[in-house]
DNA sequence: TGGAGGAACAAAACCGGTTTGGCAAGAGGT
DNA sequence: ACCTCTTGCCAAACCGGTTTTGTTCCTCCA
């Protein structure tokens, strides 16, 4: 098959090209009658504007691009980047702007493929995961003038416009939620961390645990479920184990879970459980995780529009996305009073 | 920061751009002397070709598409996609070629959307997952005349190269294990049945079962948790309840899993339990599941590859790209006495 | 009645590459 | 010394859009 362009629906209406591009974009300087032919030649013969044509003469190629670099081993059962590309989505298919996935293994190649992209003139802006604690990407986006949007933040994000969740709140209801229930002795299984929601998570925990004289322990991984497989073993084989673990994401709850099964401790007879992300995979288990959770789509929804304002000139700002609530399940319960601790804090 | 051209690098050079152009892709007519000057100072330059200028000129976009439409809900937890997309970028990010991904929700998207990327000349070419039963994809493609590659087959493909694996002998070696440990009564909790991949692997089930000796039951879901939890519960409550249940995919058997353990049936006591994709999460639940896995994401590659050739226009062949494996775990074991099937077959 | 102003369209430049067609200089053959 | 072939480069066309500038023709108003 062959692709029409404007000069061939030029030809049969008897106008230029220009004639036809105006009509198109539905501009002024085109007669109603005109437009009204050109536009009815072009739906019949099914014309669509070359994206390359656009993005060489438009400057903008309607492409926004994300990359990823978690190992693909873990990310694969990790519901949250899944659902923040089908939010973004669900946002960019309505205005035909299309979605540019890279998924590097090191970390050391995102600012080259950053720098790729911009050169390349690939993408109109960005998005920017899992910042962490010094991160160059910031630095080198501002530089660039490449548009980005942080998922994630507020701190640390230069001048980049960024959404994040209220997450100290929903950490200080998780501890609330567990110190009525009589833990006084709760670790937290975190992710790596040099990833600033990772510290954000700890901080607002400590402060938590500290004003409802909670002790604190944690362990950290790579998010992977191997590693909070051997985080909880090691946790709970410790001389005064931990009534209550709280995970930075579900898959590892679940790894924990499975652990606590294998050392015969009883969920949540002696331990209680607490998932950060909500998936399916929390409802999927036995018992089923009590967990914190958000609609992820829909913040991957609000990320989007936001860079997408961004690219178009119009004025952004950072800003709260939501709050996770906690929703309580199978997996937590009181901490019986064998078990309890014995010296408060 | 402004983006260099060859135009910038033929005036430093003091060549033409057709000079710089033909150094550049070191096509020869030009001299040793001027091509390595012209070299040097594109790469002091930080010069990168524009990809909507090569894509207006060339022809070539420099981008290939894919489109998911499962329910991002489920696709979340799912590892079989992001360990292929993990594949496919593996062998595409070498060189330099982007993966677009779109995720619709309805299936009645993806012609359009395939259509769209056409026209727009947005795309070099596109993989097909999940061909269906009557798939109007494979026609659309061959008419557009937009390079596509199957993954699954090799049935249904119509002229379409396609890479595949051999299901049917992986389905052979877990009908004969499980029958091996006595089983008698093989239940089998599918995906979607207008899916091809299903399709085939039920007909092979079939086949190995009856030569066996061993009666089936088949349960069809849309591959969700829920669902596969939906229909352990039936299975299981039946008034016969086979002795081994073979999933799908591993998220089913992860909730097959679960409601097992709810239902005081002991896992593999009196219940054993196959997954058919093998991920992480298969060894992250108690007891670890039993599962039927391959390389995902070196199948992954093998397509890209194949795609790549197609857009490149050299010949590609269909081809079978292994075997999946079975990897007995803890949740898989012999079928107690008391238990067994009293009717052989 | 003639000059200003605007509407409707044509013509051409431009974006940044690739590709084709020349053209001059030098090499090689006779 | 003349012709041919090759080498090395320049000039220009082209891809398919957008945008700027020009050119008619018509209307309105003094």
């Amino acid at each position: 098959m062959k692709r029409p362009t404007i000069a061939d629906i030029a030809r049969r209406a008897g106008v230029t090209k220009s004639t036809v591009s105006f009509a198109l974009n539905d501009r002024p300087g085109v007669s109603a009658a005109t437009r009204d032919r050109i536009l009815a030649i072009a739906r019949e013969m099914g014309w669509q504007p070359s994206r390359a044509a656009r993005a060489l003469s438009g400057g903008r190629a309607g492409v926004l691009g994300l990359v990823v670099d978690r190992p693909a081993r873990t990310l694969g059962i990790e519901p949250f980047f899944v659902q923040l590309i089908a939010g973004i989505e669900s946002e960019l298919a309505a205005r035909d702007v299309a979605l540019l996935l890279q998924m590097v293994e090191d970390r050391g190649a995102q600012p080259a493929t950053y720098r790729r992209w911009w050169a390349e003139r690939r993408v109109d802006g960005v998005f920017l995961v899992d910042l962490r604690l010094e991160d160059e990407r910031v630095g080198l986006l501002a530089e660039l003038g490449l548009p980005a949007v942080v998922v994630g933040g507020p701190e640390g994000c230069g001048g980049l416009p960024a959404v994040w969740n209220d997450e100290a709140e929903a950490v200080r209801a998780v501890v609330e939620y567990l110190a009525a229930l009589g833990h006084r002795r709760i670790a937290r299984v975190t992710g790596p961390p040099e990833l600033r929601h990772t510290a954000a998570r700890g901080t607002a925990f400590a402060a938590a645990a500290g004003a409802l004289g909670v002790t604190t322990v944690e362990a950290a991984t790579d998010y992977t479920g191997e590693e909070g497989a051997r985080a909880t073993r090691r946790l709970l084989a410790a001389s005064a184990p931990p009534t209550a673990i709280v995970y930075d994401n579900d898959v590892m709850a679940l790894a924990g879970l499975a652990v606590a099964a294998e050392m015969g401790v009883p969920v949540p007879g002696r331990l209680s459980v607490v998932a950060w992300d909500d998936s399916v995979l929390c409802r999927l288990v036995h018992p089923p995780l009590t967990a914190v959770g958000l609609d992820i789509s829909s913040y991957g929804a609000e990320v989007a529009r936001r860079l997408l304002d961004l690219v178009a000139g119009r004025p952004v700002e950072s800003g709260c996305h939501a709050m996770p609530v906690l929703t309580p399940r199978g997996s937590t319960g009181p901490v019986p009073s064998g078990t309890v601790d014995a010296k408060p804090v």
